[in-house]
DNA sequence: ATGGTGGCCCGGCCA
């Protein structure tokens, strides 16, 4: 089973370059940040030509978070308990193939010294206390997309550029601690131990072709199956101009499970 | 170098 996390940076303006790529890579889930789409906006007739089931969640400008899958998609929930504590459609989870997925979009957080900041920890803790709530982690559970939180200096082409920064300070990766301690492992980490392997550049300043980017979008898994992944890449030449249309930002992480 | 690029949607905001 292909499980895949990619924020595309608007879907509207992305819709072809993200079908075309599902006909190449095949993914079984894709969960998606940023559509910047509204519910009814949302392209589900496209997905659903291509065999896929949909769930969004989406105010039409900003965030919006999906989940796509063609191997079932059950029960699906939409947010934490209120408009506030989500900060923006961040959220969206859904049962497929009896995997509780959850596609996410940390806050940015902007500066250290921003209530953005703030904003972004206090999202953080309600994630784990959704989980707590919601899933235990003996069960196959999965936690999947862009965390805006590079897990450690390995995981960005330049840790003194980003000295006193967001994205690596010391409470956001204690955020994301507390998740990998209730029972999430960053499956990722295990197929590239040495880090130095990005998901996400910078449109500026030529940063993709310089090779300045950050691993910020994360697979998150319960052991049940973290202990059945067989791999896990980025696709950079998804980052790349592909059929004419411009990238997003960020490129696909791409993780292959043995499970039925 | 407070620039640079890209998407929202047309004046700034957000990343």
């Amino acid at each position: 089973m292909r499980l895949v996390t990619w924020n595309v940076n608007s879907l509207t303006a992305r819709l072809e370059y993200v079908t075309d790529w599902m006909g190449t890579e095949q993914p079984d889930i894709l969960c998606l940040q940023e559509t910047k789409q509204s519910d009814a906006a949302f392209p589900d007739g496209a997905f659903a030509a291509l065999g896929y089931e949909t769930a969004h969640h989406g105010d039409g400008r900003w965030n919006g978070v999906a989940i796509i899958s063609r191997v079932g998609l059950e029960d699906p929930v939409a947010g934490f308990s209120t408009e506030e504590d989500d900060q923006g459609t961040r959220i969206i989870a859904a049962t497929c193939a009896g995997i509780r997925v959850h596609s996410v979009y940390v806050p940015n957080g902007r500066s250290v010294d921003s209530e953005h900041y703030t904003g972004k920890l206090a999202w953080l803790a309600r994630l784990a206390t959704y989980l707590d709530e919601t899933c235990t982690p003996s069960d196959p559970v999965a936690v999947v997309g862009d965390f805006n939180i590079a897990p450690s200096d390995v995981d960005v082409w330049d840790p003194e550029a980003f000295a006193g920064m967001t994205h690596v300070s010391e409470p956001e990766r204690a955020a994301l601690g507390r998740l990998l301690e209730w029972g999430l492992d960053d499956v990722f980490t295990r197929f590239h131990p040495d880090g130095e392997v990005f998901s996400w550049w910078d449109y500026r300043m030529g940063a993709f072709h310089k090779g300045h980017g950050m691993r910020i979008d994360l697979v998150l898994l319960t052991d049940p199956l973290a202990d059945r992944c067989r791999s896990a890449a980025v696709d950079r030449e998804a980052r790349k101009n592909r059929a004419g249309n411009k990238p997003s930002d960020h490129a696909p992480v791409v993780v292959d499970l043995d499970v039925d």
